[in-house]
DNA sequence: AAACTGCGTTCACGCTTTGAACGCAGAGAG
DNA sequence: CTCTCTGCGTTCAAAGCGTGAACGCAGTTT
């Protein structure tokens, strides 16, 4: 399944590495190699990167994903988007560690 | 799947309301009856708590989820985890906003 | 007595993820 | 040139996990 959270971090990792693989990609995501083919082949599908076949210095074949504009544009709002969303859980944290904290020391009195 | 996050939050809100029946529980978690229904078995047989038949003031039979010494001690360490954890997410959440902040703002010069 | 309510329990179902295995193509060794 | 090796994307059977309708039970209400 294809969230937010993927979309934006597949747009980034691939903008800033266009010729990084999917091993690779799973890693980094810490996401098997199948989940990453997955929503490699989603994005492209909708039309926010392209892949790319391409022959490197050494004349090996290669495969490139490339942003699309409309790629590109969506990673900005994507990108918007997950601020948004991690500023709210930040917050929401903040919250709940004062809770933990005060539930912490309500225990002294116990 | 029982995590951490459950295992606190589960021993926190039996501890907060004994008599709390399995779908408030739900409810309350945000997660199924039937995942509930696994957790609480889950920490029953590990003895942080213990389910408990009795008969309330009109005679109804009714059941009690009661933390057992163990159980509140094991709270009390869970708590402290969770606390460390949300303090780890916390930070790399800020570090994750200044990010995405440097980001949307790198974007300007495009 | 019969219908109703609310409890814990169960489990078939569906959705998601995993990673071993595959075919392919270029690189390197003999 | 041929054989092996490596690393790529792709596939899909198997495993993992959560869901919620349905069940039996017991007390309450009609």
């Amino acid at each position: 399944m294809l969230t937010d959270e993927y979309r934006y971090k597949i747009l980034k990792l691939v903008q800033e590495k266009p010729d990084i693989s999917q091993r690779e990609l799973a890693k980094a995501l810490g996401i098997s190699l199948g989940k990453t083919n997955f929503c490699l082949k989603a994005l492209a599908q909708v039309g926010l990167l392209k892949v790319s076949n391409f022959r490197n210095s050494k004349n090996k074949l290669a495969y490139m994903y490339v942003l699309t504009p409309t790629g590109i544009e969506h990673k900005a709002a994507v990108t918007l988007n997950f601020l948004k969303l991690k500023l709210k859980e930040y917050e929401q944290l903040a919250g709940e560690i004062e809770e933990l904290r005060s539930e912490i020391n309500a225990k002294v009195n116990d």
